[in-house]
DNA sequence: TTGCGTTATGTTATAATATCACATTATTAA
DNA sequence: TTAATAATGTGATATTATAACATAACGCAA
């Protein structure tokens, strides 16, 4: 990835080598040896790299992964196993903006949607 | 509600009564004249009463409103406004099972579904 | 190139959220 | 009644996240 400062682009390394959800604090035990120190330093590279859209987070989980799709801003369809914790992002899809649509039509103004699907994924079923 | 003991019902109606999600230390503050001291003692009930699909934890919120739809058990469709907190819970809507079979078409099983709308609300936009 | 505004980083402390473990009490059902 | 189950009391601790303030690096215009 293009343009990240050096702690930026380990951190975002991490999170893209990771198969599962990182959470900071582990992201942040990952990368001493790289110098990182503090969990601040951390939560300010994460919070950089949802700005840039490159990461979400896993609300369900306070865990971030890649974003493997390019999809409208600030969307993300979340498949998330209970069993093994891995997340799959699924395609954007027409239904996201259906949902922001049905959001509008209650005089509300989307910015973001998050969508969590909770269960069991193809390996664990 | 019927059903509930007593701790439950004053957790319950205190998240009724409240326009606003309540994090789990706030409600403690709220009900510690009614004899709560513990974050545990609310815990564990918050998630009885999740189990019984009596509450939905916002989760970009850490914070846990009343279920004012009945919808299938699992799914929740949530208006979080950025600028003064308040959730609306939407209505069950086709979409809902629309995102579950987007799920199934990507062989992962669903069993909650969790949608968070982000943006402003009809006051204020 | 110097100076200046902006962005990123270093560092320490602390806040906010959540769970564990174990003892006790209440409720239910045979 | 009694044994199993569910709920509660209580204290300790784990996990996640932010605040505050100092320093360094970077981008860019005079």
């Amino acid at each position: 990835m293009q343009g990240l400062t050096h702690k930026q682009q380990l951190v975002y390394d991490q999170i893209c080598r990771s198969s599962t959800p990182q959470g900071a604090y582990h992201l942040l035990d990952s990368l001493r040896a790289e110098g990182f120190k503090a969990p601040s330093q951390v939560y300010r590279v994460l919070t950089k790299l949802l700005e840039l859209g490159l990461i979400h987070k896993v609300e369900s989980l306070n865990a971030f992964i890649a974003c493997d799709q390019s999809h409208q801003a600030g969307d993300s369809i979340l498949a998330v196993c209970d069993s093994c914790g891995s997340v799959a992002e699924l395609p954007p899809d027409k239904l996201a903006n259906k949902v922001r649509e049905l959001g509008t039509s209650f005089n509300f103004e989307p910015r973001e949607l998050r969508i969590e699907l909770k269960g069991s994924c193809a390996r664990c079923d």
